[in-house]
DNA sequence: TTCTAAAAAGCTAACCGTTAGTGTTACGGT
DNA sequence: ACCGTAACACTAACGGTTAGCTTTTTAGAA
């Protein structure tokens, strides 16, 4: 409760750090399947059991910064303005983290995500997992009043803009192109106004 | 090209068909994860290697029979009547598989798919794969006139309406409510008329 | 029929990710 | 100063998967 800064918490921070980093640096240069957990828990100067105690599985390894996806879909719905539609805000949030797979400073990440399977499964797996945040972030919210149906299915269009994004050559236009398509089909759910 | 029906090929597909067959009846008596591939092999009388030869992973034992999920889809695209609409169309095929699947005889088996994060996980790959073979599909046929962005958005948006019906309590209806929203989708990616 | 090339199946032995079991240290609260 | 526990380490294994190599079976030519 009081902010984490026990020494405790500090080292274990650290090593968690400490693991990610050789990790990224490892795959990097060498090719994801060319390193072995092994070799990153030496390197990292950790037990191999430590290093499963910081992340669940080698992938895990990979999208140590950026967790925070779920987090910010779901808050794009929750902390709109009362009167801010909806698609847009969500259209404005994946556009800002398409952006950020394509900076500079990340790219090189993402095309190695992009290159190797088990880490577009291990990415797909967080994406679903956004897409039910998501859905329950709109199903809870009155003021949009659409079905639990409609809701997972709108939440599931938004990810898949953002898969589609990733894999084209003109990212922020597909996002615009997808997203128009959403519009549509979110204005299809809408419940009749003649009661 | 000649039907094949040489006793290599037979035989061969008799060995795969035990395997699958011994590997089902395994896994639904005791559960997916408790058993090991070296059993099915064992019980199969197989060798590790021959399992592996015919199948590319442990997963793929599970989904040997509606493996043409994959064609199925594009038929739908392909096939359809000149003047037949896209979306009906492909609405009837999703409401065939998802009935597939909740049929008495594969009930089971859909069950203890769901119930397997890694048999989840494989299913959520084959849909993407099915994604993309449904794009190619719907980009090739100029009768339909979309963008290549919009064939590919079209189409996984259709595997979501399958997705999403697969976790529905009703999935007929979900089927429904999913497509009246895709077809509001599609018709928003229409190329403009008055060129 | 007999022979041969190749496909199919087998065996061994390992690699790799992951986990259980069991200590050992270092820290935080008392 | 002391105790409970969180973090880490070590060993050893398990289960899926594959490489390397040998043996059986089959298709088709001679």
């Amino acid at each position: 409760m009081t902010v984490p800064t026990g020494r405790r918490e500090r080292k274990k921070a650290a090593t968690r750090q400490k693991i990610a980093d050789t990790a990224l640096r490892l795959f990097l240069d060498r090719g994801y399947d060319a390193v072995g957990i092994r070799e990153v828990a030496a390197e990292a100067d950790v037990a191999v059991t430590t290093l499963f105690s910081h992340f669940a599985c080698k992938e895990a390894l990979v999208f140590e910064q950026g967790e925070d996806f779920e987090q910010r879909l779901a808050a794009a719905v929750t902390d709109r303005a009362p009167d801010e539609p909806l698609i847009p805000a969500l259209r404005g949030e994946i556009q800002a983290l398409v952006r950020h797979c394509t900076a500079d400073s990340t790219a090189p990440v993402w095309r190695m995500i992009d290159a190797t399977p088990a880490l577009r499964a291990y990415e797909e797996s967080m994406r679903q997992r956004c897409a039910r945040t998501l859905a329950a972030a709109i199903a809870a919210d009155p003021a949009l009043s659409r079905t639990e149906t409609a809701s997972r299915t709108i939440a599931r269009f938004v990810i898949d803009a953002y898969a589609l994004a990733r894999e084209s050559d003109a990212p922020e236009a597909t996002v615009d192109e997808v997203f128009s398509m959403i519009e549509a089909a979110w204005e299809a759910a809408a419940p009749s106004r003649r009661t």
